[in-house]
DNA sequence: AACGTTTCCGGAAACAATACCGGAAACGTT
DNA sequence: AACGTTTCCGGTATTGTTTCCGGAAACGTT
């Protein structure tokens, strides 16, 4: 505690072995031109000063740090803890480094900020390469290899790594409109960011498939955080003919579609059908377990280390990946738990998927806002 | 993706801007002695060429980066994430960045190897401090300020955060005593870690206190994960006279026993009472909910992050932390759920808390191991 | 014995930034 | 007019490490 030893560096190891910086840097490094014996001698030295070589001076010189970067613009949600589980487990797997570098700043004017916390990690050449999460700033420069996760445009400048969020939320709404689902809330994501809206338009794409008009009553926008999921399902839960089922953009919402549900004094699923996005692990332990929509966030990061060190490796080559390394799409899969039901308050002894499903052009465009269901 | 721009130095700021790199360093670093027109000049070039500082060389040249690094021995935990959170909060109310260090070394050898990383990234010279969580090692040496999370030794070397482990264990202990558990299983954590230990000797005392006999057949050793608590648990339940309760040295484990009661077909609370330890944001979501003691790690986290600023800016003093700011005890507390109830296969009806409790010390070594109960 | 090759190692440059020192104007004071 | 002070800025040294270049033995070859 008291005592606080000074920083040892090479130039101790080297004078307390007798050699020189550059043969002990030479040990470190494990390069061949060196004797077994003055290897034995240096490791030793280093091991009885405990010395370790800086992080900092080793990636100023030589631009090989052996260190992923990964940027978070938040700690806080489980998806950024997937996220992390998956790099830290790719991580592992490749020998390398992982850091994980977040700016706390609060979300006034957070784009310009968070580009520069960026840029300056990039920059410091403290890792080889960055992987960053669903950025708020939709263009970069750098001049380190870098892949993103769940970019905000379409065609990102960058190798990146994407789920099929249309067609995930797609297989949602056709399970939920197989249940006899017509009445269907939907919360939205953060409407800034493309996974979100990917999502609402897989969203639109079920009802249009199911034949259902699309009401902009049954469309709350959230923010993929539990608490304002928890207002957009009480608006949603107070309209006068409440919807039957509501489909959350992802699994924290649909959490919040859990609380205001016991709010309302409403059963999951008796009453209320829901369906959430992301299958973080919790979603299994909530009570009933959520259907959700599968996009393997942690293989999304595992994915994207696996890309970043290739791209580090050979510079820029990115061979068995698809797409030619730029774009790289993680299939959604739908899984079926216990949070959905087929549509209440019809004949519930009547076996699942035996519903009338009218996909007639004919039928489509009937009443508009204020539909019926006709099964 | 393929205009690989080279990095933008100081130097190159400084040539565009027609001023000196210090003169640069200058406007960077908010010196005063300097005209307010060349500010405006040097931060227009910056703005244009998109330069950020090399954290690396500035680190490296002032050792003082306002970062605080945080070293994670285990990304995937939970127990983990709620640091993580902790320690960013208090971040970002600090206006300081975050730096998370993970080495993804695998368990054999870990001990050196982690040490290891610890000091590369002390004495890269990277942060101004660091924050350790459950290290491995039980002793450390660094040049730059540390707060320890959990130490392994009961005098640690550096200021550390502690919960008061065994006063919460005593707690859980008397609260299924008070219901009448007589047969109470225990899961132990990785018992290489000083806070198994203490809840380890928690468990003991509310037994004594109890008046309960010690059966060493009701321990099981575990390592703080679900996988093992799921072994452990199948093994307690496999006993002649099973357990009415157990308690999970941690949440996680916890899950485990859940896991394992589903397996036997057992209901909680009415077969088996479980309560844990951890209080993690999952403990709520479980079914039923986890009674189980709060160590508020969030709050852990973030007072290790307000010690280290501290001790970063007064270099060694820590005055409003008690204890001289060398180990900061953080108290537990007991949440009551719905996991816990009175012991069954004795008159449901009877309230709870009336049951007959033997706390002479005639009746206390009475049968040894093969005790039956009295109540 | 002279020469080339291999093995092993050391000196100095370079990386990108800041700290320290000092110096040129500009300004105020007697 | 001479001098001291303030304001603003630049040059050089420094940080810890790796890379580049080269050099001294040791050894093998003709």
């Amino acid at each position: 505690m008291k005592r606080n030893l000074k920083k040892i560096t090479i130039r101790d190891v080297a004078s307390k072995a007798g050699v020189s910086v550059t043969t002990v840097s030479r040990v470190l490094n494990g390069k061949d031109d060196i004797s077994e014996e003055t290897i034995k001698k240096v490791e030793a030295v280093i091991q009885e000063l405990g010395y370790a070589s800086s992080l900092a001076a080793r990636g100023m010189r030589s631009h090989r740090t052996n260190v992923v970067g990964l940027i978070l613009s938040d700690v806080d949600s489980y998806y950024s803890h997937e996220i992390m589980r998956g790099v830290n487990r790719a991580i592992a797997a490749l020998d390398k480094d992982l850091i994980v570098y977040t700016s706390g700043v609060v979300d006034k004017e957070n784009v310009a900020q968070h580009e520069r916390s960026y840029v300056a990690l990039l920059n410091g050449s403290i890792t080889d390469g960055v992987i960053v999460v669903t950025p708020t700033a939709t263009h970069f420069t750098s001049h380190a290899p870098m892949v993103i996760i769940d970019p905000n445009n379409e065609t990102p400048d960058y190798p990146a790594i994407i789920a099929t969020n249309r067609e995930g939320a797609l297989a949602a709404m056709n399970y939920l409109t197989d249940l006899g689902h017509r009445r269907i809330g939907y919360i939205t994501g953060r409407m800034e960011l493309a996974s979100s809206n990917q999502r609402l338009q897989g969203y639109k794409a079920g009802l249009a498939a199911a034949g259902i008009p699309l009401n902009e009553d049954l469309i709350e926008i959230g923010d993929y955080s539990t608490e304002m999921a928890v207002v957009c399902t009480r608006k949603l839960l107070s309209l006068p003919d409440r919807p039957t089922a509501i489909f959350a953009a992802n699994d924290m919402s649909a959490m919040g579609v859990y609380q205001a549900a016991t709010e309302f004094g409403l059963q999951i699923p008796g009453d209320l059908s829901v369906i959430g996005f992301d299958n973080l692990r919790e979603a299994a332990h909530l009570t009933p377990p959520l259907t959700t929509v599968d996009q393997s966030i942690e293989k999304m990061g595992a994915m994207a280390t696996e890309m970043l060190v290739e791209l580090v490796k050979g510079e820029s080559l990115s061979i068995n990946f698809p797409d030619e390394g730029h774009l790289y799409k993680i299939p959604t899969q739908l899984v079926i738990r216990d949070s959905c039901a087929s549509v209440p308050c019809h004949s519930p002894d009547e076996p699942s998927g035996t519903y009338l499903v009218t996909n007639s052009d004919e039928t489509l465009k009937r009443t508009g806002g204020s539909l019926s269901r006709t099964n």
